[in-house]
Formats: structure tokens, C-alpha cells, sequence
DNA sequence: CGGGATCCTGCCCGATACTG
DNA sequence: CAGTATCGGGCAGGATCCCG
């Protein structure tokens, strides 16, 4: 019996799809850059080192919990470096690597790109909503 | 009295600064690129017009409703056409726009980063999730 | 064929409190 | 100062069924 339901084949096709969906560089990355803080970290950090408290000034609406988890995650992936310096109280640095400082112009296409547009889009946001 | 707590003035600065990050282009409309779907439609349209059945193949694990709900939200945007053909059966295709296509580079920088550090960035994830 | 409507679940993230 | 721990609400998004 070859039979295979469509629902079967689906269910297949969609597996084998994902495995290669998480198997993608680019895929992945996007999620990694475009989290809700990554961006305004990154840049926060573009004109050089900075301290936790610095960090947490600039993206002022951020929560410590969101803060300190997004740190860590783009440490884990080498986009920053973390530096504790024992002093009293603790000093700690975050720093971009080289491929943090890569990711500088990518952002800034980004936001080239939605520069741009924006009025655009705005406005084609507004036709639409008033149409429906 | 000009008493206000460290946790209202706390409260006002978030408040102004969500009002500044909900009026910045950039970070608006990377929450429109970088979500889950967008970047796999707007790719699968690179080439050109398809039908909605077409795209649904292309990108094989998407849900209907995903799929529809991100087709939707992009013409809303302007960047993508939606065009009703009232044949039997009927027959809906869509197309970049020039704003959507203005976007293509974006992404391809975006693929570009990715690919030229996801290597060294599984690397930093394994030598960081050893350390711990 | 190309959807709409509905239900339901995970997990994202904010608020709060405590520590070295 | 720079975190960790815990709780809980909201909502993105998947599954399912129905429709013109």
C-alpha cells in the first residue's frame, strides 16, 4: 500500500522544511538581529565601550530582566564582549567584537532603507485602513 | 512640593521614550522586516509575480493564516500588490511594489552578514555553552 | 482556489523582590 | 552597581473547520 495522505505528506514536507529553515544561516541570524532589543544595543555600543548602567540609560524603556538577557545572548553568539573589573562596586564593560562592528552597516541599511520609505508606507497605511 | 519618587520619574522617562521609539522609522519598520515571515515572502517575489498557492509552496511550513495575515500586512505597507483575477477558480496574485523591491538589497546584506559569521558564531555559542 | 473565523497554547517579556 | 529569581498576563501564531 503506497498510500500516504495528504495530510501525511504535508505533515512531511513541513518537517523536512523546517529542518532546513533551522539549518539557515541567514534564517537565523534575522531572528538574532532583529529581536526587540538587539538593534538599539548594538548601536548604543557602535561609538565604543560601555558600562551595564550606560547601556541601560540610552535604551531607557528596556527592562533589566530584557537587558541583561539580550547582554548575555549576543555574548554567547560573539557580537560583544563582557569585561568584569572587581572593583567596589563591580565595574562591567560590553563591547562590540569585530563581528558586532560588522553588523554596524547592515543596521544602517535598515535603517537607510526604512528612512526612505517610511512616509510611503505611512500614507499607504492610512489608504488602506480608510478603503476597509 | 516638588517630590516626585525615583520610580515616576523612572515611569515618565519610559513613557517619553516608548513615544520617541513608536515615531522612529527605523525601529518600526524593522519590526515590519525582521518579523518571522516577512523576509521568506518578499524573497519568494523576488523573481517576480506568483499566485498566492505558489508562495504558500515556496515557503513550505507556513500556516494559512500566517501566510495570509503577512500577505495582507505587506500590502497594507505598499510593499506588495494584491490582484484579484475573477476566473473560475479564482486567481489572486501578488507582486513586489518598488518599495518592496528596494528591499531586496537589505535583505541580501542581511544574508551576507549571516553567512559570512554564522561559522564563527556557532563556534562562540559551543565555547560559551561549554564555559558555563 | 484563496481565503475567513474561532479556539487554544506556548513563551515573551514586564513587574517585583532579593543578592554580593 | 550589576545582576538573579519568580510570577503572571498578553499575544503571536498553529490547528481546525467553514465559505464563495
Amino acid at each position: 500500500m503506497p498510500t500516504m495522505t495528504a495530510a501525511e505528506r504535508r505533515d512531511e514536507a513541513r518537517e523536512a522544511y523546517d529542518a532546513f529553515l533551522a539549518a539557515c544561516p541567514s534564517h537565523q541570524l534575522l531572528g538574532r538581529i532583529s529581536d526587540k532589543w538587539t538593534a538599539l544595543i548594538v548601536t548604543s555600543l557602535a561609538d565604543g565601550p560601555r558600562r551595564y548602567g550606560e547601556v541601560a540609560r540610552t535604551v531607557a524603556s528596556i527592562s533589566q530582566k530584557m537587558l541583561t538577557q539580550t547582554l548575555r545572548s549576543l555574548e554567547r553568539d560573539g557580537i560583544i564582549t563582557r569585561t568584569v573589573t572587581p572593583e567596589v562596586p563591580v565595574r562591567v564593560d560590553y563591547e562590540l567584537t569585530e563581528t558586532g562592528r560588522e553588523l554596524l552597516p547592515v543596521l544602517r541599511a535598515i535603517k537607510d532603507w526604512a528612512e526612505t520609505h517610511i512616509e510611503g508606507i505611512m500614507a499607504s497605511r492610512e489608504a488602506y485602513d480608510r478603503r476597509s
